[in-house]
DNA sequence: GCCGCGCCTTGATTCAGGTCAAGCGGAATG
DNA sequence: CATTCCGCTTGACCTGAATCAAGGCGCGGC
């Protein structure tokens, strides 16, 4: 259960590379929060935390349930997501490993969170983490760290659901994911975490277009398509450039 | 310089209410952060805070500028704005009394930041606020919780910009202000601090449409106009059906 | 290996909102 | 009081993405 390189941008964040030493197990211990506690620190949160696994497609949390947990991805890809009352659905963020839910003051849930491909999270109880959180300034301080690079992350997609045409939608998300989960290397290649259904309620499109923009990137020689999930891209800033970003996007190398 | 009522609903934020006696200052000091402080720690707060006043249209902060101060809106209203390089404009927040502005953790700015109206902040240089932040764990705790409300408001922006039309997202705006700014009583009526470019720029649409979009709500009977700057609206929950929004939005009374 | 189901692609058509263009009107200026 | 300018409105037209409608194809089950 290797972390991905904190060195990739990240895709829901403003791609602050993460501090911390070589992270074995749970982000929440050992990179995203507590990478200067100490020892004794990093013994009590071990005895608070907890695992739990979802297959893909199951539903996490629904949308106005209670929330009695926060915690963090592990492995694997979650989908958060707030829906209307006439069923049009948008994706508000994209939950990759390291990546955080759940606050410490509320209890209920504003977004439905559902596993885009198996995933795992490493939990803590709301009302102990809290306590845990107050007796622990730089906890407290990391989790204010981390929630404001979600704001800027949030914040930067408004840019794309607003501004962008849908052939920079696509291309923005394909680059993001593959900055961010593909196997090192020229050609980058991924497999997608995500279905094409998935991609439109990120992106505000419909799968029709999200199909269609897909192949024209591909025809445009962008991007190589392996099957559903597989792609490839062996010139990122070419695929940023359609994109409508900068050379290099929104993060520093 | 009074501020607004804290039962009114947040423009940008989630819409919790806000904790805290009358106010009738700075609200760094009395409402957004500071409601528990001793009265030791406010006389510290006020020896470290300065004022400052922009006049309508007014740069703050440019895109990518040093950021030597965090502080919060006083009076009046400011816009957060981000933009593409072909010139593509995107409004990622609008700052109104209370709002927050800036992080404790880095000195650029992501987004420029715009007077909309004349507006007073009320600042604390960077480093020492991060230092008093670090002193005072209920001013940390507080501004997590700040930052946990902006993000759950951002993320519901992402529906307006994905999935709402052009009058469901004119609508939603106007709405968002009456409730916010509103002089109290039916029928409401504010004088909006937004241009309709701004608007646009807020709701990812263009000024005409946005100028149609008004002009078809009040031949529907569901606002009034009064000059360019003036509206009212006698049935805020029939607006908010407009909006594609439950009866009363995202926020409890 | 074949079948069947879901996911995905592709095509034809429609329509909401963008673009281009003209003109109004209120507020500041001389 | 006339002038000018800027923010706003309105109209005509165009286009990019949605919608509606068929299939294609990869994958799991038998």
């Amino acid at each position: 259960m290797t972390h991905i390189d904190p060195s990739l941008a990240d895709l829901t964040r403003a791609g602050r590379t993460l501090a911390g030493p070589g992270c074995s197990q749970c982000p929440i211990r050992h990179r995203a929060i507590c990478a200067t506690c100490e020892d004794s620190e990093l013994d009590r949160l071990e005895g608070m935390k907890s695992y739990h696994t979802w297959r893909a497609g199951e539903t996490i949390v629904m949308e106005g349930a209670d929330l009695a947990f926060v915690g963090s991805v592990v492995s694997g890809c979650a989908t958060l997501t707030r829906s209307m009352e006439d069923g049009r659905m948008q994706m508000v963020g994209l939950l990759m490993p390291s990546d955080f839910i759940g606050r410490n003051d509320r209890a209920v849930a504003a977004y439905e969170v559902v596993a885009a491909t198996d995933v795992t999270f490493c939990m803590f109880r709301r009302a102990e983490f809290r306590q845990m959180m107050r007796e622990t300034p730089h906890v407290m301080e990391r989790m204010l760290e981390m929630s404001l690079d979600e704001l800027d992350a949030a914040r930067d997609w408004m840019i794309v659901l607003g501004r962008k045409t849908a052939r920079e939608k696509v291309a923005t998300l394909l680059a993001n994911i593959l900055r961010r989960v593909s196997t090192q290397g020229s050609p980058l290649h991924a497999q997608l975490p995500l279905t094409r259904d998935a991609m439109a309620t990120y992106l505000g499109l419909t799968i029709e277009t999200v199909s269609r923009q897909m192949t024209a990137l591909r025809k445009d020689g962008l991007i190589d398509l392996d099957g559903r999930r597989g792609i490839s891209c062996r010139d990122l800033s070419a695929l940023l450039a359609e994109a409508g970003d900068d050379e290099d996007g929104q993060s520093p190398a």
